[in-house]
RNA sequence: CGGAGUGUAGCUCAGACUGGUAGAGCACUGCUUUCGGGAGGCAGGGGUCGUGGGUUCAAAUCCCGCCACUCCGACCA
């Protein structure tokens, strides 16, 4: 069968992941290392997710601020953890002007800053300095904010939207008087995100608390939910953080509280990237490219007129255009639907393929033979073909204009529920041994390392010091990594840990992850 | 930062061993035939062959230096 794709998602998964990217015009590859352009296809996607996601945010009492893109060094210094986990991977600005020297424009040596800039990899040590400029009293507490940037975490291997040395995120930054509260506000904002993914994204996760090696630097306690690609692989589509009172140890943020005393505030933060288109490519795209769910899908109906160069174009157009703006008169997901006429003047079948590849939910030919029979030919993207031809679905215009709504939602279902049905199918949870664990990612007689492999569940006891270290070098030699410990488990396994022997404290997720 | 590889048209690459007028496919432009299912023909535009030096009558090709990128590792949202 030829598909829009090659190669196709068994034969090369990374590959193919490539190519969705450059095939759906995305993003591409810039004259800076690590760093993408986000075409307007790929950006309209993370405008979506900006505006539903801030929404969410809002709703929940946050407000919006903006910190410089540039750190004093000096601010990393002072929590232990925080520097040690970010130092590797920091772009520095040392000057602050250039001079032609030997006909070549360099840094000039006299304007070399007294203090170097760090490009912000997070925010924490900026936001902390002016929330304690900002506390005073406990009648300043909360402070709830939240704000949309760019970062830059300087990697040494990068993939589109994957891993990025610059990527755009939205990070929530609150302070707290009492640890209660911050923990709720983590818990909080990780329930925000989990309702993105599954309502918005169709991404269905698996969230949890990290273990202690794996959290963010800085942090007491770290959660994740990990979304499961088409390949078996994990992702972490975003995290949420308790981070205690390191951050107001180290920042000296303190209010005076109901009795007159200082106390330090309990903080947390909270992210998510354009990583998420990256999952989204992953979770949903199929041999024929992309696949948007409708609710960020910058455009749901896309409606080609196949034009012949006869005189009949001009009532094939008005059609298009007429019942572009009866679609645009509907609302779905308590927006208007999202219509575009593609007049560019190709064939319609190549116009046709670019938008199977670029993902758009339902794509519309409209043709004399339409306008003559009040029928609207189209395709759906969640359900493109049958066997190996196109399924062409056809309706009256009416019914059509009038079951638009009913149609993307029934689409954007179609994807969580694929989505979801291979998340739980391949979660295995009855793995009691090492050597079970390792004979499930080795497979079978070969070294096939790129054919599917879902999830353990194991029961562990919660490594500590030096058994710690040798575990996570046993699963780094098997290229396995700890998700997290799932929530919803009630009590102990009751099982012995796969690893000791001895008695386990819960269950953790093991897979293979980007 | 280790290991390997590659730099020639927008993209994928041939040409290099054996030095002698810069090539193909796709994409792009124009014309044309097709026309409801990823079309075909004709004609075009486009490259200081990564970069600096050397050898030579002559270098994409041989020699030396440098730079960049890709892939595989370690690190990570």
């Amino acid at each position: 069968m030829k598909t829009a794709i090659s190669p196709t998602r068994a034969e090369n998964f990374p590959e193919w992941y490539q190519q969705v990217v450059a095939e759906a015009d995305l993003a591409v590859n810039s004259p800076v290392r690590g760093c993408m352009i986000i075409r307007p296809n790929g950006y309209g996607i993370w405008e979506r997710i900006q505006k539903l996601l801030n929404d969410r945010i809002m709703e929940t009492g946050h407000e919006n601020l903006y910190f410089p893109l540039f750190i004093p060094l000096s601010f990393f210094s002072k929590e232990a953890e925080h520097v040690e986990g970010f130092a590797k991977e920091m772009a520095v600005v040392t000057h602050h002007r250039l001079k032609m020297i030997d006909g070549e424009l360099k840094p000039d040596p006299d304007a070399k800053l007294a203090e170097p800039l760090v490009v912000r990899p997070t925010s924490e040590t900026i936001i902390g300095h002016h929330f304690r400029e900002s506390v005073k009293s406990w009648r300043d507490l909360p402070l709830l904010w939240n704000q949309w940037a760019n970062v830059v975490r300087w990697e040494m291997r990068t993939r589109l939207f994957l891993r990025t040395a610059e990527f755009l995120w939205q990070e929530g930054h609150t302070a707290h008087a009492t640890a209660e509260e911050a923990r709720a506000e983590t818990m909080k904002m990780l329930g925000v995100y989990v309702d993105l993914c599954d309502n918005v994204l169709a991404m269905p996760t698996i969230s949890g608390e990290k273990p202690a090696h794996e959290r963010f630097p800085g942090a007491e306690s770290t959660f994740s939910f990990e979304a499961m690609m088409q390949d078996g692989k994990a992702l972490q589509a975003g995290t949420a953080h308790y981070l205690g009172t390191h951050f107001s140890k180290a920042q000296d943020i303190k209010y005076q509280n109901k009795e007159g005393g200082l106390d330090y505030c309990h903080t947390t933060s909270w992210g998510v990237t354009t990583r998420l288109i990256g999952g989204m490519i992953m979770t949903h795209g199929d041999d024929d490219g992309m696949r948007i769910p409708p609710r960020v899908a910058p455009r749901h109906v896309v409606i080609l007129p196949i034009q012949r160069g006869a005189p009949e174009d001009e009532a094939v157009l008005a059609y298009c255009e007429s019942l572009a703006a009866e679609l645009r008169g509907q609302a779905y997901a308590g927006e208007p639907v999202r219509v575009f006429v593609d007049r560019k003047d190709e064939r319609a079948v190549d116009k046709r393929w670019a938008w199977i590849k670029k993902g758009a939910p339902i794509i519309c030919e409209i043709g004399g033979r339409d306008v003559a029979s009040g029928n609207i030919s189209f395709y759906r993207r969640d359900k493109l073909r049958e066997g190996e031809k196109l399924a062409m679905n056809s309706l009256p215009c009416a019914q059509f204009i009038a079951g638009m709504s009913g149609l993307l939602a029934e689409v954007q279902a179609q994807l969580f529920a694929d989505a979801k049905k291979r998340l739980d199918a391949n979660i295995v949870k009855d793995v009691d041994s090492f050597d079970a664990l390792k004979a499930y990612f080795a497979g079978k007689a070969g070294e096939n390392e790129d054919s599917f492999r879902g999830w353990l569940l194991v029961p562990w006891k919660r490594p500590e010091g030096e058994a710690g270290e040798t575990l996570l070098e046993t699963l780094k030699q098997l290229k396995l990594t700890t998700r997290n410990v799932p929530f919803g488990q009630e009590g102990k396994p009751g099982k012995p840990c796969i690893f000791t022997g001895e008695p386990a404290d819960e269950m953790v997720l093991i897979a293979r992850s980007y």
